[in-house]
Formats: C-alpha cells, structure tokens, sequence
DNA sequence: CGACTACTTGATGAATTTCAAGCCATGTGG
DNA sequence: CCACATGGCTTGAAATTCATCAAGTAGTCG
C-alpha cells in the first residue's frame, strides 16, 4: 500500500482529496538512475582530478565558474551567504553528485561549494559540454536527471523550511538524507550510514539554528526514533520518523512534547 | 560597480569575505537566455494545445505525468499540500515556462501545477523529446536552461524562507517577481506590472500566513518602498526595497519598526 | 441585496532565537 | 604527561518573531 488514507481534521484550510494522501516517506524523490552510475561515463571527458581538503571551497559564490565536477569522493555543501553572516545550505552533494550547470553557461557562481570532508572531484571542463553530448547521450541524460534531481532536493527542503515544525522538518531531513546515502555510499554493517554533518550544517540546510536542533535531535532520540551526530545517522523506527516527519499531533510515549528536562 | 563593499557587523559568525558584497538585488539570477524565446521553436513538436481556468490543476500530485508543457498564456503555482492543509509553492510559472521534467522520465508528480489564471499550454508529449533533441539542438539547451532557472528560482526562495525574516524575505521576494514579470510579460504603461497573486499565495510561497503578509505590506507600501495587490505590482523604491531585503538594521523613516496603528 | 473573496487590524500565545554558560573529546606543544 | 586550546554538543532563561484566533471592511458578482 503505497500511500495509505489517513484521516485529519483540516485546522488551516479545507483539505483536497489528494492533501489526505501521504506526502512524507514515499519512494518519490529517489533518483531512478544512481547518480554514480554516469561516474565512468562522464569521467572520460575530465580534463583532471582536483582535491579539496574539509573546510575550503571548490568554487565561491561570485566566482565565474566554467567547470562542471562530479563528485569521486566526500561531502560538499552549496551555501548562500548573507551580509550579516546568516547562511542558507541549498543542498548537499554526495559522492556521485555533480556540481555545475550542466546547460553549459559560464556564469558567476550564486552560491560557494565547500567540502565538509576531504573530498576528490572530476573536473570537466564546459566547452567540452558539445562534445560530451555528441558521443555519449546516455551521459548527457543522466546529467540533467542530476539537474532534475537537484530541483526535487531543493522542492523538498523548501517544503520542509516553509511549512513544517522543527520537529518534523528534521524528522524529514534525516529520512530524506538516509535515502541519499545509501543511494550514493550505502550503509555501514551496523545499518546506520555516514554523516559529517555538524548540527550547525543541519540548522543551516533547514533555517533552524544549532541550538534549536540539539534540542530537537536529542528529544528524538532519547524516544529512540533516530540518532545523529558527526559518527553516523541511525534511524532506528523509520515508520515513526516517517509519521513525525509528516505531521503528528499526539503521542504514544510518557514524554510530553516539550524539551523535558533530564 | 556591480557589487558594491559593504561593512556590517557580524551578530553570528565571523564574516567571510564573500559575505561582505552584496547578495540582494544582483542580476545573477536572470535568464540570459528568456525563457519566452523557446516557445516557437518548441511549440512544432506539441501535439495540442490546452486551457485550463482559473484555480484548476494542470496536473495534480501523485497524478502520473508524461507530458512537457510550455505556458503560452497565464501564471501557474507549483505546490505541494500537506495532510493536515498546510501548503507551500514551490515556484511560480510565467507565460514562456516550462512545466515538467525534460529530462523525460515519465514519473509521478511530486507537486501540483494549479492556474492562478485563466492559462494556456502547449502540450509537448515526452515521447517525442528525443527527436527533439535531435531536430533541434537549440531548443533542447533551452529546456536544459529553463530547467537551471527553476533550480536557481528554488535555491532564491529557500534563502529567503530558511534566512531572511518576513520583512526581508517579502522585498527579496517581490524583487525577485518584478524581474521575473518584466523579463517574462514586460512592464504595463505606468512602470508597474501585472501581479495575479493574493496575499495567501504570496504566504504559501514564503512559508508565512497571509496576515503576516498583510501586515509586512501594508508597512512597506506605508514607508512609499513599494505596493503590491492583484491590481498589479509596484516597485516605487528598488535601491531601498534592495536594502530592506539584504537587512537593513536602522531606519531613516519615522516609523517604528513594529506596526504602527494607522 | 446577500454571499463571497480578498484584505485589514488587534490581542494573545506559542515556537524559535538569542544570550550565556558549561561539558566532553580531541589534539598539541612544552 | 600535563596545560591549554578548540570544535562540537548540551542546557537554561529571556526575548522576539510570527502564528492563531477573532472580528470587521471593501469590493465584486449573482
């Protein structure tokens, strides 16, 4: 049963049939083509490989850039930043992952790429794009699925930034974020997957702050519905992630809703 | 100078270099390339043309689509509906738009598409794509492009709902929409332009309510920064409503910063 | 004229930020 | 091997932004 009917009271707007459906949880933003597997395609017409030590940008927002990369190794992630130091994270980009605009305009950059671990790229240069799209039309259409690919990431943490708490936006972060990487890296043999993520990354990717998102992280783990901290991502009840993530009004735990004190 | 040097001081973090220009009010988000001049080219290979009215899907979420469409006439909201109500618009589509995945997988809709106007498409069915691409080269970089301008639409949105408070995610916003229309429908004989939009759907876009939406414009159109209603939109002071959306610490009005009773 | 939709305004309260402090692990140089 | 710095995480209390609830106005359309 893919998506099953739920039933709720509409406390803002009267609901369309579709709004009863489940929105959280489903299958639909996973790439049907793993990004990794146009990695030895396209990598023939790199023109090197460039290395990026955790911390540094690949490119800068203002830059002109003319590359496009495909990520070999490590996290990066795309950022925006504000005049006053606020900063906006608009995605994160996974091994496999490609970096650029694969339309082929060399334009001024409108966001840094930084690497949030060591991290290797394939580095292909644009006015190789012609080329690329002649010979290999497979690679060519597993770029723009990457392209396509990256507009469902950002209609998601749109999503999750508009219009949902705190507490279901990173119900929904992590569950979208453990089907990426085990899409793109797979999962250790404990089950749980990386994730050199810090909390301020996490805060910064969904409009939250730090702060709000230990507290967040911590009471839904001491309900043992997931942990996550720099040495890995481990949903332990997804059903419930899931349920959380899509809006959950009441409670089948002792806790109440609120930050309890230990 | 296109960005100008600008020193603030830093309430957060520690300030990068980049973030001390400017990131409001450039023009790095524009189409050099305007979506409207696709239409004819693509517009061979549409098998029939469709109208839809005012406040009816185009396509519904989870509703299979196999079909490009390419907006001839009238304004379109992307949204995605929650179970208990709550919804968020994920971009806004111009006469000239492309609406759906040209990288041609045929897969459930993760949105809907809704007609704020009475509109018109043209229908282009995805089985037909390939020998788009091959008949017409031009076109298919134009879809490729169109699909990079809906990405950097959502990475402009996310900064604003995820790092910008109401008063500076409304300016960044209907700075963001005056360019838009002009590039997309051209300006009306007074300098304003047409604006569909109601207070809820600018809200459902920037993930706050419509009173909230109310209260920011009403302070703004006060101030003499701008106006904007479904008569149309009105950019009275682009340098100050470009100041306002990057954020703007102190005023030089003699209102206070909260709302005023009229 | 009544119904409807979009907009307006005020009062109250909740979610989240801000400020402040402290903890724990890790690394590093004397 | 200790002293000390650093980065990431944790927690509390106060302040603020924004949502919610509620009511009312103006314009439009039948």
């Amino acid at each position: 049963m893919p998506y099953s009917q739920i039933s709720v009271e509409p406390p803002c707007r009267p609901l369309s049939p579709v709004a009863l459906r489940r929105t959280v949880g489903a299958e639909r933003s996973v790439s049907a083509f793993p990004a990794k597997e146009i990695l030895p395609e396209a990598q023939t017409f790199a023109s090197e490989r460039r290395t990026v030590v955790a911390g540094a940008d690949l490119v800068s927002e203002f830059d002109a850039c003319s590359s496009l990369f495909i990520v070999i190794d490590g996290w990066f992630a795309l950022k925006r930043i504000l005049e006053d130091g606020r900063q906006q994270i608009l995605d994160f980009v996974l091994p496999g992952g490609v970096i650029g605009d694969p339309s082929g305009r060399t334009r001024v950059m409108s966001y840094s790429v930084t690497a949030l671990t060591d991290s290797a790229v394939a580095v292909i240069p644009q006015s190789r794009l012609p080329e690329l799209f002649r010979k290999s039309p497979a690679t060519a259409m597993a770029l723009m699925q990457s392209a396509h690919d990256a507009l469902s990431h950002a209609y998601d943490s749109l999503t999750d930034v508009g219009r949902r708490s705190a507490r279901e936006a990173v119900a929904s972060f992590l569950l979208r974020m453990d089907r990426r990487i085990r899409n793109a890296v797979g999962a250790r043999a404990d089950g749980s997957v990386e994730f050199p993520l810090t909390q301020e990354n996490v805060g910064d990717a969904l409009g939250l702050t730090a702060v709000h998102i230990c507290r967040t992280l911590r009471a839904l783990s001491k309900e043992g519905v997931v942990t996550a901290c720099r040495k890995g991502l481990d949903v332990a009840d997804p059903e419930r992630l899931a349920d959380i993530a899509g809006a959950e009004p009441d409670w089948d735990e002792e806790d109440a809703p609120r930050y309890a004190v230990a």
